[in-house]
DNA sequence: TATTTTTTTACAATCGATTGTACTAAAATG
DNA sequence: CATTTTAGTACAATCGATTGTAAAAAAATA
């Protein structure tokens, strides 16, 4: 069987002698179809193998049941899994999820969306990349009619709905959370303070000293990328101030790992010594030999709930399309890199 | 501007006072079209913001520019991998990715294909489930006369394509390694034997036993799950038999990881006393204190042959589709728990 | 039985683009 | 100048489903 070959309604009103029209109203259970009719016609759908015609449906109603998500790189654990949530969800009721990336050019984000909107998507799901600053091509998302939720990574533009965490609150667990276990010299490796996220990190980390009377210092303030080695230069960094931390909160789980192995290229005891906390839960950070401490973004919940937004968003029947801006509650996961209590001799992994 | 104030080529012709079919010719640059009237129509076109609807002519060609990708689970990084590979060749030549996930579950397996049957989708790739025996879903896709590829887990289906690595030799090149390390009694973790691709791993492992003139004991295949548990479970049954091995080389990264702890906790020595190679080279591999060898699958680039063949075989007018299956090189990365030269001090990290 | 009301079904337009056929010009030929 | 050829354009059908309007058939009423 072909394309061609697909059943269509003009078939099955061929074969029972009626129109066609007839037919697709006695398949939409319409009141003007007598229960004769209808039981015929779907005894004859059914035994015809007749399936809808997405595209036809597509075409005539303007829905295509289908939405876009748009993340920087498919294959990080972070989107994945929030691609993951909203595929959970939308499947069951009928929807498909195209995805595409933007390897975090602007660039290429203005064409996807480009793309996205000409394909008639219903609607779309999106995380900046961490270069976009001008909106102009978010805007013509909105100017076709078509929802947009942010999530994670957002701009603030009016009537959009979003889906993030409480990256300050996350900040303030994080540093809180050295703070009692003991720890009283916390440097802060961070982002580009000029994105939201990692900036509300920060602001989250000076409230937690600000909370605990302790000093803030600038100098415990290093700026990296999300890799490895900038979590090895951070140490040597601070390693060069007269002062040694006995704590640091990264905002990145990769500079995490890569300040613990420069510290014990140092020949400092993790965590007696130094207490190290990470950020976004990546699943390495309990594969260690020494598991570290992380603030986990619930993304496949995230997921879930952007997709929950936007359902309510496209039922909306007045098309008051009210804008919603959802805050998840990070949370905390307590390893070995952090608590001191239980380290004088390391347990057993996991 | 909503949906349905996008621009059609009516709105040109009305404009232009010309006829639709004309508009429709012009932008299609077919020679019945004067020139002058093509650049006409091209400059009201581009004047009034003209965008094709993609819909109409996928109801009118019969081809949606979109293709569906089964996984078990996208935010597993090998087939987030893939579907990037996949996605990265096929966008710039106009199509868009649908992602569905089975979570190995057969019947989500074969309603995901029935959805994207539905959907009108140009072709479909896919990696089944563990369970997968059936194949009745998979003939439904051949019989609609979608193009069908597998890549990685596959089945033996005439006329379909496939894009996989070659796991016997995978296999081989670990043990072979091992051996070349020093290692004699060489255990293997695999994973359940009914799948091909873990049979073709114990399959080169054998092999290179018997290329080497080693003894093979069947006391030392362990049958395992692809998670860390399994690894710590192989170990301490591996540590019941009389006779110690030196070397486990493990069908999974995760059991390999497990595997690594338990043999810490008895006090030996990696590689020293045992040396260990994975297979996947998952991320966390090369992050650990102790980076493990691995076998890397190079799923990027089984991505993008995957969608080369695709191509291919859309593009062959005389619908000859020739199988093609394609089998790609694994390769070896040696890292520190089995590089027994360099482990007299444990190098730096990464 | 005649007329009105209700039920049921058919016709035709629509969504937007494509394409075979037909027709009207203009250009080329005798 | 008349006729043939060619270029350029218009008309209409098509893809498959939906839906307003009209018409036919059946049922209810006078």
């Amino acid at each position: 069987m072909r394309q061609k070959d697909k059943v269509t309604i003009y078939d099955i009103s061929k074969r029972l002698n009626i129109s066609a029209a007839t037919v697709s109203r006695a398949l939409n259970d319409n009141k003007r179809v007598s229960v004769k009719t209808k039981e015929m016609v779907l005894k004859a759908a059914k035994e015809m193998n007749y399936q809808q015609n997405a595209l036809a449906l597509a075409l005539k109603s303007g829905k295509t049941k289908n939405v876009g998500i748009v993340v920087p790189y498919i294959n990080h654990n972070f989107f994945a899994s929030v691609i993951r949530g909203i595929e959970e969800e939308l499947t069951p009721v009928g929807y498909h999820v195209i995805i595409c990336q933007t390897h975090e050019n602007v660039k290429n984000e203005a064409s996807q969306i480009q793309n996205l909107l000409n394909t008639h998507i219903d609607g779309i799901f999106i995380s900046v990349t961490k270069s976009t600053q001008d909106t102009s091509h978010l805007q013509l998302i909105q100017e076709d009619g078509v929802p947009l939720i942010f999530f994670d990574r957002k701009k603030d533009m009016q009537g959009v709905s979003s889906v993030t965490i409480n990256d300050f609150q996350g900040g303030f667990m994080a540093t809180e959370h050295l703070i009692k276990q003991g720890c009283r010299d916390i440097a802060h490796l961070c982002v580009d303070l000029n994105l939201e996220i990692y900036r509300k990190r920060y602001e989250g980390y000076l409230e937690a000293l600000k909370t605990y009377n302790l000093p803030i210092d600038k100098n415990l303030l290093i700026e990296i990328n999300s890799d490895l080695d900038s979590g090895i230069d951070a140490v040597k960094k601070l390693w060069q101030l007269p002062k040694k931390v006995d704590a640091i909160f990264s905002s990145s789980d990769y500079a995490a790992l890569g300040a613990i192995q420069e510290l014990k290229n140092r020949g400092l005891e993790i965590p007696k010594d130094v207490s190290v906390v990470g950020f976004s839960n990546e699943p390495f950070t309990q594969y260690m030999e020494l598991p570290i401490t992380s603030i986990d973004q619930t993304p496949v919940l995230m997921g879930k709930i952007a997709a929950q937004v936007f359902l309510e968003q496209v039922e909306e029947k007045q098309h008051i399309s009210v804008e919603k801006k959802v805050v998840l509650t990070p949370e905390l996961y307590i390893r070995n890199s952090s608590k001191r209590n239980a380290s004088k001799k390391m347990e057993t992994f996991s």
